[in-house]
DNA sequence: ATCATTTTCGTTTACTAAACAAATACGGGC
DNA sequence: GCCCGTATTTGTTTAGTAAACGAAAATGAT
């Protein structure tokens, strides 16, 4: 009969509802029985209408995930893994797409990203990859388009930002193995483009300077740059040393793992010779040869609510940025022989 | 004729709308005309209907704001003030009555207090005046009344709350003084029963130790316990010593405020011989002779953001336990000789 | 006086009619 | 064919309602 395209209101009679509900129902906004919401989707399977959310949905819908490119397996890593978990269950929750970008800082251009994230996204959050920095990040920054970072802050330019607690956490561990008895202790640090990592450092800075300690230099060994095993190659540093420690703070698991396998290689025992804690929780540290004494971080939490925080910034619910910061919790294991 | 009483209902037909109209009128929400308004507000009067949005919210709309009885100048001070303030902003907005609770913990009873809580209002806040201690607040918490902390936070039990970034601000005023070259530089700190206070201690601890430097106990006198001008007899211990320090860390503007007194007393010119910079960035900061050094916190931001957060949780958004901190920006004046 | 039943009242859910605004189609003049 | 103002059709929002629900109050049966 009719030989023009279907419409809302089409729908609407087949569907024997009001235009306002098929409008509901395809915007999945509260206040439609499952009952009705199936009757209308059958309807609009039934006139083949073309469901057009999209013109200033599709992108208004769609949130950028930036990461690193050289950090490409990040997403099966242990700590992104979940944090990007968490992020796109929420996205789901909330009927959000993901376009994850991967930035390769030595071939694309800044610019061209910027100005098809401004067409494709409308919104987007920085998940620190380190090799992002902070003048990429406010490069990036537009008026339309909200930013949230990941376990990264950049002081000078308020960005609303998801953190672990991470001074508290180096604070906290280190804290720990003093409490042991420990005295003598080595801090393996990460990479100062990671500000999650240098805030942890801080954190052990501080609890040792409280108990009247300093770390000595030839103890915190720095990362060496493109080694792909870093703590390994740290606590290697650390064992040929005349005097050794008898704990070690490793900055995150990862390393932690590297540095177990050292000493271990090194002939030395853990924890009786060498105690060794760290930060993150990774699935991997329950299962290390002697577990990990770690500080879980709620990964995937923190996912979800670096989206959050998004959807409200996206719908102009304009709070002032701050940065939210999760709780964490000491997991006592053996690795510190404690318990 | 109708001898009971009138219902919602009677309102309804007087007024020419629906029941359900009527409710959404009394209890404003959105989706009624301000006309229609008007006429229900007039067929009430009309009526004599008498409105009982109270029962269960004289007390919904109804939140705590428990402070300690001793510090009961502390709506005048400078620093909690600011924060009341704000938080009184926010209520009058979102629609809440704020019933101010002054607690004396020689006094009163705890539980006598919780109960009292349970049936006068829908949320609380604790605002850390020190005396409130961990196990007061813990006890406190009854499942269906959510609390909020300000500038408090009790690590182990994950409430939420909101915060100063007291540890960067410890961390940053100490740089500051770093970069303008001091290495003698005193601390004078807080209670240790502030919890905010001991972050930024913390935070000029780690500063220094970062340098290689630690601060030589007699140049971080403790408080005297109850004595009013509490910076003014910190920095006089310290005078007495034969070494005198080129820099002071003052652990808030209040501490800040007393020391410079006892420098001026000692007859030493500020920054000339000894500089000082503190943190909270109160009013008076501004007009001190020379004008302080300090970190700007934004008090009333804080003060919004803890009503807020309790609105949310009150509305049932439940949403996990985190910090919000708040940023922070160093104000650089004349006491410490730069600019 | 006690307990079960009905009624009433405030509240919520599920939905609509009508108004609105932005895009699109239409029609006439050049 | 191309431009420009007017209609019309779109999706969307506002301002409501009918009907159901749950707790409390009123009523009735025992």
């Amino acid at each position: 009969m009719s030989k023009h395209k279907p419409s809302m209101r089409d729908v609407a009679e087949a569907a024997n509802v009001s235009a306002s509900a098929v409008w509901m129902v395809i915007h999945n906004k509260p206040g439609v029985a499952p009952e009705t919401s199936k009757r209308v989707w059958d309807a609009i399977e039934e006139l083949d209408y073309e469901v057009k959310t999209n013109q200033n949905h599709k992108h208004a819908r769609t949130v950028g995930l930036l990461i690193e490119k050289g950090a490409m397996p990040a997403m099966l890593d242990s700590f992104y893994g979940d944090v990007i978990a968490g992020f796109q269950y929420e996205a789901q929750r909330l009927g959000y797409q993901v376009n994850l970008v991967m930035f390769d800082r030595t071939t694309e251009r800044l610019d061209i990203l910027k100005k098809d994230f401004a067409k494709t996204v409308s919104g987007l959050v920085v998940a620190n990859d380190g090799d992002i920095t902070p003048e990429m990040v406010i490069q990036l920054k537009a008026p339309n388009i909200p930013v949230v970072l990941i376990e990264n802050h950049i002081d000078d330019h308020q960005f609303p930002c998801i953190l672990g607690d991470n001074f508290m956490a180096g604070y906290t561990i280190t804290r720990h193995l003093l409490k042991l008895g420990h005295q003598a202790i080595a801090v393996l640090p990460g990479p100062i483009k990671y500000s999650s990592l240098v805030d942890r450092l801080r954190g052990c800075t501080a609890a040792m300077a409280e108990a009247r300690l300093l770390i000595p230099p030839e103890w915190m060994p720095e990362v060496a740059s493109k080694h792909p095993l870093k703590g390994y190659m740290q606590m290697k540093e650390i064992l040929v040393l005349e005097q050794l420690p008898t704990a070690v703070v490793a900055i995150s698991d990862k390393t932690a793992l590297g540095a177990m396998e050292a000493i271990k290689e090194a002939g030395l025992r853990i924890p009786d010779d060498i105690a060794i804690a760290s930060i993150d929780n990774i699935i991997e540290s329950e299962y290390t040869r002697p577990p990990l004494t770690t500080i879980h971080i709620p990964k995937f939490e923190m996912g979800m609510l670096a989206l959050q925080k998004l959807h409200h910034l996206i719908n102009g619910d304009n709070e002032l940025p701050v940065k939210t910061i999760v709780y964490h919790e000491l997991i006592v294991r053996e690795s510190c022989g404690a318990k």
